[in-house]
DNA sequence: CATGAATGAGGATTCATTCAT
DNA sequence: GATGAATGAATCCTCATTCAT
């Protein structure tokens, strides 16, 4: 019971989107079938991997609720997000790459996965009653940006992630309803 | 050389990110030797496939130049970006894995790669010269943004793409400098 | 002691040819140690799987000795030895596999299957006596012709036993001594 | 395309029921690769060594047809049968099992099973019509029984053959008409 | 006696790349 | 130039068996 938690150790050590099962038993120290016993497929380990990933989320998004004003509840648990992201690179295969998922319903990560949503849902929903974010933006859109925006700062440098942060929490929010002539005229 | 362009106009229909030469060579009717003495590596044959793609967004950028308003020039032309990437698969690795690329400096490739920075370059500047982007953000970094929202548009469908590009354009736009107060007096 | 019971039991719900311990011991709830512990191998899984089978072969015999008619005797015997091999798919292994049997003389097992084998020569020895079979044939030709024809059954369907036990008996008679010619002047 | 020759030689000195194509190929002193190139699946190369066997009971079945008489033909056919199958440990799956087969339709194989069985029934039919075999024995089933003889041969030694066979052969004969105490009669 | 986590050899399979023709 | 058979390292995955608790 204790290689289980080398082997997520190890495995967090690794980049989630090129894992290897022989490579983690090896770096674990541990049988290739100790590693198929306790994560029978790949993706069962990225899941399992991802599960305090998503209850992080969660919890972002619990504490944005908790936040008085819906914008910055919005941009704190978009920063959350994309951090996570960042930190699990799995993440992104278990948030949209439904199709490979266990059918196994009410598996562990399969609830933790709902509940994700169901945060961004939230925290979405309130900002745009509040008007601080463009009405059309579904919740699984949002999420998608998040990714969008973790690739194009995997692509670059990590020092991009707060500047690109920036203008994806700009670029959702609602146009200006004022003209910009009118406001050059301030 | 015929089988040159067969290679090329097969290869064409497969995706790039998931390219397997024995499969171009299948599909074109050429042995998998031919298919290597014209593409050595899998990164050659996406290095050829994406020079069109590399000159139609260099024509992009040069129609952009002689687009009378700056902020139409760079909207115009990061549409034309995102919608080339999203049919040419190869293109994010061509202009953002340099690490992959051949040594073999001036191939007509690295060539273009150049001068599709140099668009980029030419028509944000004259964007920010002009005020309506925000004057931090860099070629390279507005380039990966293109990438990313590419990403998020292939993790859902391509009826996102208007919407993402909406929301990218909106994100590069200066930080309004009036306060919210001020506008809600408006 | 219970769980070896548990174990038996569950194994018989098995096909003997492909067990895995490993199953049994899921199926039976057991651990696959204990599993282990009581049958060191799948082979005197088997073999104890075989003891009741066995039993009942010689059973057969023993009623087979009682029957008036020798005819009849190896009729009904064989017929009941095919239909135990084909409850038992163990069967065949533990009289022909002798290689594989523990050298651990005097078995529960070893001693069964000497019985089944005397009672596989005092059947057919009393029939050859009475002319009823052919004079060549041993006893371990004939339980290997009833493999065989397990074998045929199991490669078809359960409807095809009564028919190839029918052949097998018809085969074994002895040929007839008169010729064709004089038969056919009947 | 001197290695399939090789590959194919090879595999005839190992057995059919219990290939693995990395011995076959450490054998042969060709790479995996290689193997799987011409055969993709064990069963594939299965099937290509079946097909000169296959091949050679069509031969015996058109050889019987050219018989005079319908006994003899059948018997020599049965024996050439049986003569296959205990060189070639791939036929009976290859005759009998059809759940592995290739769908694809047509291959050289599947073709050469269905003469195969076309030519069993031709000479089966013929001896029933003569009266010299049971009019309830299909060619499936005496296939079937041919694969039965040839486990109960294994199961022994090779010594058994003729003897299994004979006793095959008198046992699908029809039920004599008469009774037994006229014939003894005689 | 019972447990079940751990083992790791072994076998199947893929695919980028080479090279003799 | 063109060919495509051959290669074999690499990876995935299974399962019989061991052994520390």
């Amino acid at each position: 019971m204790r290689s289980r938690e080398r082997i997520l150790d190890v495995a967090r050590t690794h980049d989630a989107r090129t894992l290897r099962l022989n490579d983690v038993a090896r770096d674990a120290g541990v049988g290739i079938g100790t590693v198929y016993r306790h994560f029978p497929t790949v993706r069962a380990l990225i899941e399992a991997l991802s599960v305090e990933s998503l209850a992080r989320l969660t919890e972002a998004s619990a504490a944005a609720a908790r936040e008085d004003d819906p914008d910055t509840a919005l941009r704190r648990f978009v920063e959350s997000a994309l951090t996570l992201h960042l930190a699990d690179g799995g993440l992104e295969a278990v948030l949209t790459d439904l199709a490979r998922a266990d059918p196994e319903v009410d598996s562990e990560c399969t609830v933790a996965r709902a509940k994700v949503f169901d945060g961004y849902d939230a925290v979405l929903r309130r900002a745009q009653r509040a008007g601080v974010v463009r009405a059309d933006l579904s919740a699984a859109q949002l999420q998608r940006l998040v990714c969008g925006i973790e690739h194009a700062v995997r692509l670059g440098s990590p020092a991009d992630r707060s500047m690109l942060l920036d203008i994806l929490l700009a670029g959702i929010r609602p146009a200006p309803r004022f003209d910009a002539a009118l406001v050059a005229a301030l």
